[in-house]
RNA sequence: GGCCCGUUCGUCUAGGGGUUAGGACGCGUCCCUUUCACGGACGAAACACGGGUUCGAUUCCCGUACGGGCUACCA
């Protein structure tokens, strides 16, 4: 029988959850679902000293608004392998029993160095101009550790309780190779490979043991995350090997990075690109500093799943706009590059657009309302629905409405002068004030009438220039339907607002 | 520096031993329009470079260059 299909997302609680982070939830996500499989949410919280408050929330939270949902998980409702942070699972003794084992088999070691004598040792290799400073199977053996100690030394310094750490055993001259879904076949030797800390001195776990420990006992078939994560690999397969479970382990994918829209290196919280780089608005505890969300910047969830989905994969044919449904049907790791994406804030606001555009003009105006309460303004259910349907041709963003069409709410306090110095003449005023007489005998003011009356008094009045129409009502150059727009404002204001305009004229 | 990964229009990408190298964003022109847009049509724009392999490489191989990642008792 196939195992079933088990993916989890695993954050450490050290920030917010930026879009990197999404759209690797999203791409263990979507492929759960296509194979209709389980996506956990784990909690990796094993490093104290970076843990931020409330981070764990705002990654629930920010899924939640992604419409990324975990079956199982921290806040999404406990599984069969409850708990789902580390620091839980490491109360239990969980990777403890682990680590033992290593030791047991003789795969790893106790290490009593301090971090002076860490320190001092990275300088000495430097000195020595070693190409690679690291704590491995040469080195090791100048070092304070169980590998090195007398016998009687070391159960001294354990009986004492000296802290120490575990390091994993890596071979010195091993040829290390495994298969990643997305890159294929990497080979790696096991001399560029550290000893790795395992379980550091406070007790914890390090993501190298947790993360294996879990992926294990928690089932994980396919194990998804970026590709900063690809040179620790190797230590990875070596634990799965050493633990006997080599036969268990998880399916690997590196996702490509998501870069920098200008410039170079990977995306970053500070990013200066105009659009925000975390789901939700963020405030980092930590440099005081409040980062804005897609959602408050008037993003549309599936707007944003979508556009990130395209962001390394592609469903192999010209489409792009796409369901979250259709993006579970087509989804596969096989589809997905295998180089950095360069992220491209012009592309993500089309694709916001496109989400718009699909919106009726009563949910536009559900989320319309309040942000034009919020101006100060108000307007019956029935006028927000036709400002929408009139304005949304032009937004990109749902908050962006008020400042496309303020004119609908603010009579014009200035024309544009652009089209005042090329379309304004002697004979405007006089020829303004005619057709506003013309108007006023309207009996019915919609857009239709209004257009045909407007040509019908240019055979007495001569030809009348309509963007002066325009911006004598509305004080700007553009906008929405002429007509429309007149007719959504009413005949009483749109003829106060030629006669002021007029006046000052 | 070392190791690993990568490289098709400015950007996201399709493709793959013989193609007019396709699409999308953005940009430009035109059409529609007495306004503003949508829309439509068209256009400019790419296989990093050098060697192989081959009748033929953008596609396969090797180098070089460039880019990225990693190089913690952080994840």
């Amino acid at each position: 029988m196939e195992k079933k299909v088990r993916l989890r997302f695993a954050p450490s609680p050290t920030g917010g959850l930026h879009m990197g982070g999404v759209r690797t939830a999203l791409f263990s996500y979507l492929f759960a679902k296509k194979h209709g499989g389980d996506f956990v949410l784990r909690i990796e919280d094993t490093d104290q000293t970076r843990y931020v408050e409330g981070a764990e929330d705002y990654i629930i939270r920010s899924l939640k608004w992604c419409g990324i949902e975990p079956n199982e998980g921290v806040g999404f409702g406990d599984g069969p392998y409850a708990p789902y942070r580390q620091s839980e699972r490491k109360e239990q003794g969980i990777y403890k029993k682990y680590a033992d084992q290593l030791i047991a088999s003789g795969n790893a070691y106790h290490a009593f160095d301090t971090s002076e004598e860490l320190d001092e040792m990275r300088k000495r290799l430097e000195a020595a101009k070693v190409i690679a400073p690291q704590y491995n199977a040469v080195t090791r053996q100048n070092m304070k550790n169980s590998l090195t100690l007398p016998e009687d030394e070391l159960t001294k310094l354990i009986a004492g309780g000296a802290p120490y750490v575990i390091r994993l055993k890596v071979p010195r001259n091993e040829e290390i190779r495994f298969h990643d879904i997305i890159r294929g076949w990497v080979t790696v030797n096991s001399s560029q490979v550290d000893d790795k800390v395992l379980l550091k001195s406070d007790g914890m776990p390090t993501y190298h043991l947790a993360h294996i420990v879990d992926d294990i006992e928690m089932k994980i078939t396919h194990a998804v995350r970026g590709e900063e994560w690809l040179p620790s690999a190797p230590s990875h397969i070596l634990i799965y090997r050493y633990l006997g479970l080599e036969d268990q382990m998880p399916q690997l994918a590196h996702l490509p990075l998501i870069l920098k829209p200008d410039g170079n290196g990977k995306l970053s919280k500070r990013d200066k690109s105009g659009l925000p780089m975390f789901p939700l608005n963020w405030h980092d505890p930590r440099d005081k500093t409040d980062y804005i969300g897609y959602k408050e910047s008037g993003f549309m969830p599936d707007a944003f799943i979508n556009m990130l989905a395209l962001l390394g994969w592609n469903p192999g044919e010209n489409r792009e706009i796409m369901s979250k449904q259709e993006l579970i049907e087509n989804f596969s790791f096989e589809r997905v590059n295998k180089s950095g994406a360069k992220f491209d804030p012009e592309k993500t606001k089309w694709f916001n657009q496109q989400y718009l555009r699909m919106q009726t003009d009563e949910q536009l105006a559900e989320a319309v309302a309040p942000l034009l309460e919020s101006k100060g303004i108000k307007k019956d259910r029935a006028f927000i629905i036709e400002f929408c349907r009139l304005i949304k041709e032009k937004a990109h963003f749902v908050n962006e409405f008020y400042e496309l069409g303020s004119y609908f709410f603010v009579a014009p306090a200035m024309f544009d002068e652009k089209v005042m110095a090329k379309k304004w003449n002697d004979t405007s005023k006089d020829m303004f004030t005619k057709l506003i007489a013309k108007l006023e005998s309207l009996p019915v003011w919609d857009a239709h009438t209004l257009h045909d009356a407007f040509q019908a008094a240019q055979t007495d009045i001569g030809k009348l220039d309509m963007q002066l129409l325009r911006v004598l009502t509305t004080g700007v150059a553009g906008g929405a339907q002429l007509f429309d727009l007149l007719a959504l404002l009413g005949k009483e204001e749109s003829l106060n607002r030629l006669k002021n305009s007029l006046e000052k004229l």
